[in-house]
DNA sequence: ATTATATATGACACAGTGTCATTTGTCAAC
DNA sequence: GTTGACAAATGACACTGTGTCATATATAAT
């Protein structure tokens, strides 16, 4: 987390601070953000910098956190919206994804963001202690609205599937903000939805 | 790829520096690899590796491509022994990567590796440049064998199959290198393909 | 033995990180 | 309006690491 001192700061100068981390954050994968970039794009001293963050993820883990707390409300209505049906989230969150992922003001961090997620990082259940305690929450109230229409006899076996879910859309999204075309893109992902809904294999 | 002079060098110091490099790939992710530490464990001089390479991704892919050049063979095998059946040549890698990976001499470059493919990284057939030539001849081939018992209607559909069932596996392999329980982590990905076979949707 | 060619070397110029002693700004109390 | 105390800002400094290049050394060829 910034400090107390980043935190009392005018408005304006942590609009500056950020704005020039965020331009940086979309330029190069997180492991290649150079601070000295923030810091001349700022026009702050670079003790400055750490007197405000502890390094460059402690920035970034707080420009995230701002970003999926707009994303969890939207999640919920989705949830709402679809009661529950796992399939049709998925495929609001593509469209709601992508739908802000092409603003021009976006376009670049998305692709940084969804692109640089790690194999690793797709094992949610594995590793919670990086899952927000409300996603989680709503996670595990799903469980219950879809038991009876899919193939799952515990949570356990919920939770496979939707890492399943989430691996597979992630891909998607991160090909479509790629793909010059995006009604092919769109339509790639509704395929692998349909795949994923009834199987591969020919009956 | 290394240089001449690289390539001409006595075995032993080849294998030296090798050996060096392999274990610095081993400790961290590509990102953080550090030459000064390659050079100083080979006991070779800085301006050497230079000379010999052209920078770390230089010399990561000629020991990646070292590393596939063995697992290719190992996949002809299983696609001939699983009769092209993609689903059973998806488990029979999965136990191959999980025998060798799981050696003392791998485990740790096995994890870096699997465990820091990106998600942008999983969209093989979006760059194809990347994949070598044989196993997109090899993939290719499968379509035949695979069009008549997967519910698909073109090359591309059968496409869209392999880049989820590969994601999925490599997914599970990273979380198998990771478990405690290996019996557990097999079911788990076992449990998996089923889904992917058979869909998660109730009939 | 001499010359040409290949290989090896580490000092150097650069780029970036994180720290810390010092300076500058703010504001309440007298 | 001066003082003192606390908060915030600063950039020089010591480090760690990169890639280059002129020079030194080894090897081979005539």
């Amino acid at each position: 987390m910034p400090t107390k001192t980043f935190l009392n700061l005018p408005k304006d100068k942590k609009n500056k601070v950020l704005k020039a981390a965020y331009k940086e954050f979309a330029r190069v994968p997180l492991e290649k953000v150079s601070i000295k970039n923030i810091v001349e794009n700022a026009g702050i001293a670079r003790g400055s910098f750490y007197q405000y963050f502890e390094d460059k993820e402690d920035l970034f883990d707080y420009i995230m956190k701002i970003k999926i707390g707009n994303i969890e409300k939207k999640l919920n209505e989705m949830i709402e919206k679809e009661n529950g049906n796992i399939i049709n989230v998925c495929i609001d969150i593509y469209d709601f994804l992508i739908k802000i992922g092409k603003r021009r003001k976006n376009d670049k961090f998305f692709k940084q963001i969804y692109g640089n997620v790690k194999t690793s990082d797709n094992l949610m259940f594995t590793k919670k202690e990086e899952m927000s305690d409300n996603i989680l929450q709503m996670l595990y109230n799903l469980y219950d609205k879809n038991k009876d229409i899919l193939n799952i006899n515990s949570e356990d076996e919920f939770k496979l599937v939707l890492e399943m879910l989430f691996t597979i859309s992630r891909r998607r999204v991160v090909a479509s903000l790629n793909y010059k075309d995006s009604d092919k893109a769109r339509e790639d992902f509704l395929k692998e939805m349909e795949y994923i809904k009834y199987g591969i294999a020919k009956k």
